[in-house]
DNA sequence: TTTTGAGTTGTTCGA
DNA sequence: GTCGAACAACTCAAA
């Protein structure tokens, strides 16, 4: 009588360097991998569009390297504990095995789950799988988690480099559970793809989820983009920047394989970056690191300012400003090109990302939750830790934060880091024919510039929805009235 | 315990 | 056009 093991799926949508797998094969009973689409727990986040989409490919992605190896995944939508509870009943598991979340409601229904399991005779354990650092392995001298990057990325890479990546298990004990039996779904069941209207068309061009895409698009970065990453990475019209973020945000691929892969790229040749770009790359990787400490170590870090005096902040209340911003109708061009590409692929550079979000929290001075509301929404990378914490970063409201009077400037942004207007053209089809010198700030062109561009400001482009200086004026002196207040 | 040094990503102003 | 200073203290982390 076999007593099978069940592998829980959940952010590590992959089979390589998948720490959970690798102790279920070593059991050597049949392997029972699971997904369970779980949207119903207490404090659980539902998922933002850009994700479902992702993760219905992904899913099958992952269905399809499983069934070829004799272990169909089985699929299931519900509470996870009531689901897994059925699971031991029906499957009479000897062992659960998953890797670790780490925000407090996920870490509650696992470790419910833990509890259920073991009262029941079942082993149940779980891995490190997502992170280079377990969030509880980093600390100052005195004990404290870390509020401040530059001390955490030190103290996390101090004891030596993250354990390197395992390989892909070669097979994997079959199992003979029908999804019928388990009273599995198939995946169209979860009904994540959007129908009315089907907006995913932009996205299904730009990327391809899944495990095989992801070790793609690394190799691709590793060749081509590694080398003059730490310039190259701010010019949001070229292709310098890994595009990692979604296939890290569901794990497809893991940390640890990035991190080692990019080492070994330098060492053997194969791209000729420098120390100083590998050491970018990985402390980009170390940002993710720091966010999922603070998701780990705060309390609801999507809700709550990290700096409590921002509670009494108010913020402006304007659902046409915000619109015009979720649109990319703002009539600043920079800002408009990274809210088009969110649109369209489901993902925007990071300079832009800090350009957009500046401009909505310190020019319109709107609450940084409606802004990670969007980004959560439309983004395929968005994560529970990292789209929070860079929101508070940009808004100043985080722990370790951009200081109150720094205000990108949208005008000198676009300069400085799209000088020819090549990524403005790619998103913002209307401004194409503009020169160069005019491109990010169409309303200092002459009008025979613009008559020549084709453009009629407020009627093929908006004008600017409002005026730097004096935008740039509120917010300091708004800001500003926060100083020394708790 | 106290002191010291430092902190992702910027902008503007005046010399 | 270029360059350095001011912008504001405050908190974190280590010595």
């Amino acid at each position: 009588m076999s007593s099978p093991s069940i592998v829980w799926f959940r952010d590590d949508l992959r089979l390589a360097d998948h720490p959970a797998l690798i102790a279920a094969i070593a059991r050597k009973e049949p392997v029972i991998p699971v997904f369970i689409l779980d949207e119903e727990s207490d404090g659980i986040r539902p998922l933002g569009g850009a994700v479902r989409w992702w993760l219905h490919h992904s899913l099958t992605s992952l269905s399809e390297q499983l069934a070829a190896k004799g272990v169909p995944l089985l699929v299931f939508r519900g509470p996870a504990r009531d689901v897994m509870a059925s699971l031991a009943k029906k499957l009479k598991p000897g062992a659960v095995f998953w890797n670790r979340r780490y925000r407090k409601p996920e870490i509650a229904v696992d470790s419910a789950i833990k509890d259920d399991l073991k009262a029941k005779g079942i082993a149940a354990e779980s891995f490190s799988g997502t992170l280079l650092f377990e969030p509880w392995t980093v600390k100052s001298q005195a004990g404290t988690p870390m509020r401040v990057f530059t001390p955490f990325y030190r103290a996390a890479t101090a004891p030596g480099e993250p354990a390197p990546p395992a390989p892909a298990p070669r097979s994997i004990p079959g199992h003979d559970v029908t999804p019928k039996a388990a009273g599995a779904l198939s995946i169209d069941k979860l009904a994540l793809l959007p129908t009315k209207p089907d907006w995913s068309g932009g996205m299904r061009a730009e990327w391809t989820p899944g495990e095989k895409g992801a070790r793609k698009r690394l190799d691709v970065f590793l060749k081509g983009g590694l080398a003059g990453y730490k310039e190259g990475r701010n010019f949001p019209g070229r292709p310098s920047t890994s595009k990692l973020s979604p296939h890290l945000r569901f794990g497809e691929i893991s940390a640890r394989q990035c991190w080692h892969a990019a080492g070994i790229a330098v060492e053997t040749g194969q791209s000729d970056a420098s120390d100083s770009d590998l050491a970018h790359f990985r402390s980009e990787l170390g940002w993710r690191e720091f966010s999922y400490h603070l998701l780990f170590n705060l309390d609801d870090i999507a809700r709550e300012n990290m700096q409590k005096r921002f509670d009494a902040f108010q913020w402006a209340k304007n659902a046409q400003q915000l619109r015009a911003w979720q649109r990319g109708q703002t009539g600043y061009p920079i800002v408009d090109a990274g809210m088009r590409e969110l649109w369209q692929t489901g993902w925007m550079h990071n300079r832009v990302r800090m350009i957009v979000g500046s401009f909505l929290v310190k020019h319109l001075m709107i609450d940084w939750r409606e802004g990670e509301d969007w980004f959560w929404d439309t983004l395929v990378d968005a994560d529970m830790a990292s789209n929070p914490a860079s929101w508070q970063w940009v808004a100043g409201t985080g722990a370790d934060a951009a200081p109150y009077f720094r205000v990108f400037n949208p005008v000198l942004q676009g300069e400085k880091f799209d000088p020819d207007g090549a990524y403005v053209k790619r998103f913002v089809p209307e401004l194409a024919s503009m020169p160069p010198k005019y491109i990010h700030s169409p309303w200092t062109a002459p009008a025979s510039v613009l008559k020549e561009a084709g453009v009629s400001l407020g009627f093929d482009y908006p004008h600017p929805m409002v005026d730097h200086q004096a935008a740039r004026d509120r917010a300091l002196s708004t800001f500003e009235a926060l100083k020394g207040a708790v």
